[in-house]
DNA sequence: GTCTATAGGCAGATAGAC
DNA sequence: GTCTATCTGCCTATAGAC
């Protein structure tokens, strides 16, 4: 607590930006606390106070990364445009993510779902769940607006652009082509509501640091 | 050689056999010796005779994946179905994947991209690459036929479809629900074409053992 | 909070007997 | 082809000094 006011960045924080990088690029499994000392500049010993095990390490990775994600789901919500707007929105969080070369953190844990302790398989679901469920409210809205035109339940279709997108991140990585990201979600749009409009992030519906939940 | 003629299956098929099931399922980064060495009753040096290295044992996963897939291809191919039908068929091969509770081989080793030794990250991308090109001629087909409507580019759809396949099975498996995959499968069929059929694998064109590529 | 030192386990890999 | 035995390395985790 004490060491984080003020400018500076806590140590607790610091392991988690650097954990969160390398489990979203890595996976959870190769990543080891070696990773971590070796960026910090501390032993592998600290890291313990800071996280008692690697099970809590990836549990807080996990409950910060969620929590970031809901604040811009919120921002997007508060920023009351229509639903095609918002939807475009929500693609910019995952073109973010892609921009960094990462995988989306909760994407790259399903992957590896089996191996994972418990409660962070809890975690998991819980954002999937999350995702879908906002992205559901915001299709009712475009049915509502007259904007969507919806072929399935707007259940089905909130769990099909998530699926489109996560899959879209894992596919477009080894290519190594960010671009491939941003056609795909144009084409989905486009599938979706007949447009083809390229996808940007909205700038103003992310939160300040460090480029959105990435 | 000697030993995979008549009806027993030699030991590099089984070792292949066991891999490939635990890769799909824990990854290849958490996927050791022991397990195939506990699972076949033999140590794990007697593995090194069959596969020098981990590196060697992925490659010729991922290669025989690979070749059973586009066996699978080449059998939807050659039914000379009407393009709808060939893709019904195609997310079949998926679906029998997902019923076996285990993710796509290529979709899991993408997730673990940066991870894998050059020959293994070539043949992720080689993979790719075939799917995209097959089902991009399944999508020209059926805009000759007049029986599918184009959003976007013939090639941005397929990997569209490569995209959001591969995500519906990452989405899937941490909700532990096989059906989740149908609806999902199903709401892409709807958005792309106005339809919302059930998918069902096609019976007739999967190769003949162990339950298509899967 | 961070260090050194170390325990204890499991990984992939090799040598050589059978 | 498969075994035993062993090497080497990395991992998580803990104890206790500072």
């Amino acid at each position: 607590m004490t060491s984080r006011q003020a400018g500076r960045v806590g140590t607790s924080t610091r392991i988690l930006d650097i954990s969160e990088r390398v489990v979203q690029t890595k996976g959870f499994g190769c990543f080891s606390y070696a990773d971590v000392a070796a960026d910090l500049k501390i032993t592998r010993a600290a890291l313990h106070y800071h996280y008692p095990g690697k099970a809590e390490l990836g549990e807080a990775l996990i409950k910060r990364y969620s929590v970031r994600f809901d604040d811009a789901l919120g921002a997007i919500e508060s920023a009351g445009e229509a639903a095609l707007a918002k939807l475009d929105a929500y693609i910019g969080l995952y073109a973010d993510i892609v921009s960094q070369r990462r995988m989306c953190l909760c994407g790259m844990l399903a992957a590896e779902y089996e191996t994972l302790p418990a409660p962070m398989q809890a975690e998991v679901v819980r954002f999937l769940d999350r995702n879908a469920h906002w992205l559901e409210r915001v299709l009712e809205q475009g049915r509502s607006e007259g904007t969507m035109r919806l072929g399935g339940s707007a259940s089905d279709t909130a769990l099909l652009i998530v699926s489109a997108l996560e899959g879209a991140m894992l596919v477009a990585r080894p290519y190594g082509d960010i671009e491939k990201f941003r056609s795909t979600a144009a084409a989905m749009l486009s599938s979706l509501y007949g447009t083809h409009e390229p996808t940007r992030p909205a700038e103003s519906a992310r939160p300040a640091e460090p480029a959105g939940p990435g």
